[in-house]
DNA sequence: AAACTATACGAACGATCGTGCTACCTTTGG
DNA sequence: CCAAAGGTAGCACGATCGTTCGTATAGTTT
């Protein structure tokens, strides 16, 4: 049932497709990928690409997709190895402006670009981005939850928790807007002083 | 020398264009600024609109420079009027967080859904939106230097600064993303924290 | 009054956009 | 073994993009 198959090689081109696509719109935005400069650059018919996901706002979701798939495997699922609340909290931090300072996406945070770009503008892709982003935000503030209630800090979890994914946010908008890595030394410091 | 004329009614219509042009670029972004659309929706010609700024990058740049105007008026000019440290620390914070929560630009921040727009793409438009940001930040800086020489705090005013200047972003970030006013109420409780 | 300059328009340009249709090929399922 | 299905390409469509050109109009300068 495997076998390198018309299935198999559709799914090898979704994959490759969408690994460029993340790369694009984490520069260029969702709007700024297009299926011709895909096809282009992937040497690809524009006709196949478009026909591999039946519209733009699906190659939009796909990509969305598949964004966070690489978002969770550098940042979320390491981190959730790690042993509940304050180590955990610190884990995530470290993770994510890693995640921003080594540029796993070439323009920085995918969901931070991505998010300034259709956060005022309705529709599935809003709704998309709105969901990933939110259960990140989540994640940390649940964690931030545990770490209290574990004793391990005395804070406002959910203060707590909104500062932390401010700084690094922060850190990644001023670092790839100026350049240089001493935003990340900055919310660095930020961090480490509320997390001790 | 002055008398209503040609150069006056000039004058007028590009401020009609460049007000429309800061609302839709806070929204859909300064590559979502299109001619066409900015002429339809004032109903002038597209030709008319294209030859008032020379190129789509002038409108750019002027569109950048009109929202800085109204940015700065908003935020910085009645801060600058406030008792230099502490206080004016506190009038930058709270007039950044009204000016995001009323929606001066409908999109939210203006320099903050730009500044992610631009933030990986060289050009001219990069340079004007990062000089901006810079300088609100310097403000910002400055500011806090000036709060802590003055003996209202005891900080390290570059962290401090980085701090306060990531809470108003996340802030406004989270409310357009997801709407409601909640993401303010935790950015008033941080920042009051770390100004007490 | 003449010469010049700027606003504003209409029409057209080449390019690119997303999308549809047709056809060909290979794989898959009955 | 044959028919259905999915991947892929080619071509064309209407729309929109930024830009150019020519021109009419009106204010400015000399």
């Amino acid at each position: 049932m495997p076998a390198d198959g018309r299935v198999a090689r559709g799914d090898a081109t979704r994959r490759v497709v969408l690994r460029r696509a993340v790369d694009v719109a984490s520069v260029d935005g969702l709007e700024g990928l297009s299926l011709g400069r895909l096809a282009t650059e992937l040497e690809l018919s524009k006709s196949g690409v478009f026909a591999l996901f039946g519209s733009k706002e699906e190659l939009q979701l796909a990509t969305v997709e598949a964004a966070l798939e690489i978002f969770r495997s550098y940042v979320v699922t390491p981190a959730a190895a790690v042993a509940p609340g304050l180590p955990r909290l610190r884990a995530i931090c470290e993770n994510w402006l890693d995640y921003s300072e080594k540029r796993v996406f070439p323009g920085g945070c995918f969901f931070f670009n991505v998010g300034a770009e259709v956060d005022a503008r309705p529709g599935r892709v809003h709704d998309a981005v709105a969901a990933a982003s939110g259960s990140f935000a989540s994640f940390i503030r649940e964690t931030a939850v545990e770490a209290v209630s574990l004793g391990h800090l005395d804070a406002d979890a959910e203060v707590l928790a909104f500062e932390l994914h401010a700084l690094g946010r922060a850190a990644n908008a001023d670092a790839v807007l100026n350049g240089g890595t001493h935003p990340y030394a900055l919310a660095r410091r930020a961090i480490g002083a509320r997390l001790s």
